[in-house]
RNA sequence: GGGCUCGUAGCUCAGCUGGAUAGAGCACCUCCCUUCUAAGGAGGCGGUCUCAGGUUCGAAUCCUGACGGGCUCACCA
């Protein structure tokens, strides 16, 4: 309806206003409850172009709008709005359009280009965490909104398998880990641990040794003890050691982090990481066996995470692999000039004039860093997928300036796709503690809380569930369901840039805005619906104002699909949800369904009814929450 | 210090491409199960939309500045 009445006023709107108008100048808004009428037409802009009075020009909108279209009943005009009431046959219409549709408010699969969407992208040195679960729940649920707006969406992720980072796990588990009776070390088989768990004790384990070791080094410093150390890391020492004297206490631990540092980079524990990463990169065979034997415990142990998500993959990027592409790359972009080489041999781009800084592009021991894996793996995706226009990067907003540069010099190098990528940035996770730090144990596993959540679910749903003759099977899926979605809804309905809190208390609450809330309200009318057993078609009726505000809310649903795809933000689909829900239990509680007499009002209701679960369904299946026939 | 970003009820968040008296949930207080799942519903309490200017018929929304929080400015990832 708010498309034919724009349609009309742009056509006719010489005659109307003696001038062409602008499409931004016809804008409706959702009526006042206290007012009548379900669509309200804003009519201040026209207000000048008439040069009469806002009651005057809406009048006279009002009055060739109502006598163009059979369904607007009546008019009104209150101080600058023009309010329309919309015939109810008009909204029993609407309402059997969406009950044609089995997957209301999706546009036909593959109907736009195809694109990339990245999301988890884990270093293989640590188990995943909550970070991570806002992270996976963002991407997974993009890619689901861009699917049902049409596009053809391949999920990805970029396994960041190589560097230091993994070298410092290899070497604490091959210096720490304990040799048992047969003579083996520790493993996930023969402990019984997650592989990811168990390498990451080992990056722990390696960081304590680490402290440890640079601890001694400042020790024997400050006791005068420099043999065995160069003189320019002695003088360095001596230089800010002297330093602190005079200082405030936060200037001091300024000087003690620099210290610190210094001392780290002559740990011999550093050194033998950094001497396996040569090693590595040389392909050394017996450091090679380590490193994939290690990953693959890590792949194995995120493979259940996944799993426990709900997320999946169809391609994985190894920056293993595609580092020496981005080498390559950079190699060209050196001849064309876009970048160019100091003297010690590394490579720069300058992006100054831009307004961003120098970046390092390569080392000048010719070794990759992130910007040339990232811009390598961008490259190798167009190539594996000749029909791709774009990336979504699904990463922490930390991460901002790395992609605006990355961006920048995929443009440079002339990729035209460059315009087409771009970085979902989200809001990092903090507790009602603080930010979540590795350093103070503070962080949240992501399997222990997916597993806390599963079983907080399992006790409310023990106490007021209606899960008679359910099988221990049966009972197990729900209480993961209910978990989940929980868990999964918590961190999708906030805006995907905003820094959010997460408080364990309210991600596993029932009531209020809530996952279990809304599966509840779809479990609930399913069970109506069972109940109710064969019903007829929607027939001519007259709708209760409850019924109207409903339909014209399932509506609008392909709209809010839209909306969320082109801001990228699975939150716009729960807060709709939110909304239809609400307005459904209002309805339900206050307006008789099943027993009511009336033939005709109760098959109704009941298609009604239908539709506002099929609609939830559909709405949190773009969240990946699933939702119950019975809870 | 430069760049980016955020600041709405006690708490967590919607609203932000400018539009009517700023909305939810939680918490707190009242009510409602001899009607279909009360994991529900109705109502109450609670706001100088950080502050100060500006643009506009109209500003939580746009612009400028201040204050406060976060991120970032590595031959780390």
């Amino acid at each position: 309806m708010e498309k034919e009445i724009k349609d009309l006023l742009l056509k006719h709107s010489t005659e109307l206003f003696g001038t062409p108008i602008n499409e931004n100048s016809i804008q409706f808004q959702k009526t006042r409850k206290e007012i009548e009428g379900d669509l309200t037409l804003v009519i201040f802009p026209f207000v000048k172009l008439l040069k009469t009075s806002p009651v005057e020009t809406g009048e006279r909108l009002g009055k060739f709008i109502k006598d163009t279209f059979e369904d607007i009943e009546s008019y009104s005009v209150v101080s600058g709005f023009l309010n329309f009431t919309i015939s109810g046959s008009y909204w029993l219409k609407q309402l059997n359009e969406v009950s044609k549709d089995e997957n209301y408010g999706f546009a036909r699969p593959n109907s736009r280009p195809m694109i990339m969407v990245e999301y988890s992208s884990p270093n293989t040195n640590k188990p995943l965490h909550l970070g991570h679960l806002r992270n996976n729940f963002l991407g997974y649920s993009v890619a689901e909104i861009l699917k049902a707006y049409g596009h053809e969406v391949i999920k990805t992720q970029i396994i960041n398998d190589r560097g230091i980072h993994i070298c410092k796990s290899m070497l604490a588990w091959e210096k720490f880990s304990p040799v048992n009776e047969k003579g083996e070390r520790e493993t996930p088989a023969n402990t019984g641990l997650k592989g990811d768990k168990l390498v990451g004790n080992y990056y722990v384990t390696f960081d304590r040794e680490f402290n440890k070791e640079a601890n001694e080094i400042i020790a024997a410093w400050e006791k005068g003890e420099f043999e065995n150390y160069p003189a320019e890391i002695v003088d360095e020492f001596k230089r800010l050691s002297d330093s602190k004297s005079g200082k405030d206490e936060k200037a001091i631990a300024g000087i003690d982090a620099k210290i610190k540092d210094l001392a780290k980079n002559q740990t011999s524990i550093l050194l033998e990481a950094k001497e396996m990463l040569v090693k590595w990169e040389a392909r050394d065979p017996q450091v090679y066996l380590l490193w994939s034997t290690m990953n693959n415990w890590v792949y194995e142990g995120f493979k259940q995470t996944y799993n426990a998500m709900g997320v999946d993959f169809d391609k994985l990027y190894f920056e293993s692999d595609t580092f020496l592409l981005g080498k390559d790359i950079v190699a060209e972009g050196l001849k064309t000039g876009v970048f160019y080489q100091k003297e010690d041999g590394s490579v720069w781009i300058d992006l100054t004039e831009d307004g961003l800084d120098e970046k390092l592009v390569l080392r000048s021991d010719g070794t990759a860093v992130y910007m040339t894996q990232d811009v390598g793996t961008a490259v190798d995706r167009f190539r594996d997928y000749p029909g791709l226009t774009g990336i979504i990067y699904t990463v922490g907003n930390e991460q901002d300036y790395h992609f605006k540069v990355l961006f920048m010099i995929l443009q440079k190098l002339g990729f035209e796709w460059s315009d087409n990528c771009s970085h979902l940035s989200y809001g990092m996770v903090d507790l009602p503690t603080g930010k979540m730090k590795s350093r103070e144990g503070t962080v949240v596993d992501a399997d222990d809380l997916m597993a806390e959540v599963v079983a907080q679910a399992e006790e409310m749903t023990q106490e007021r569930g209606h899960i008679e003759g359910f099988s221990a099977e049966e009972k197990n899926e729900l209480y993961t369901l209910i978990g989940l979605g929980g868990l999964k809804y918590y961190l999708l309905k906030v805006d995907p840039k905003k820094r959010m809190l997460f408080n364990p208390e309210e991600s596993i609450e029932l009531n209020g805005n809530t996952g279990p809330f809304i599966q509840y309200a779809h479990a609930r009318i399913r069970s109506l619906l069972k109940k109710a057993g064969k019903y007829g078609a929607l027939t001519e009726t007259r709708l209760l104002l409850e019924e109207k505000e409903i339909i014209k809310h399932l509506v609008t649903f392909p709209a809010i699909v839209e909306e969320a795809a082109l801001n990228h933000s699975p939150a716009v689909i729960a807060n709709y949800a939110y909304e239809l829900v609400k307005l459904y239990n209002h309805f339900y509680q206050s307006i008789p369904i099943l027993i009511e007499e009336e033939e005709e009002l109760k098959n109704t209701r009941l298609v009604l009814s239908e539709n506002v679960a099929k609609v939830i369904k559909l709405a949190m299946q773009l969240l990946g929450v699933k939702v119950p026939e019975r809870m």
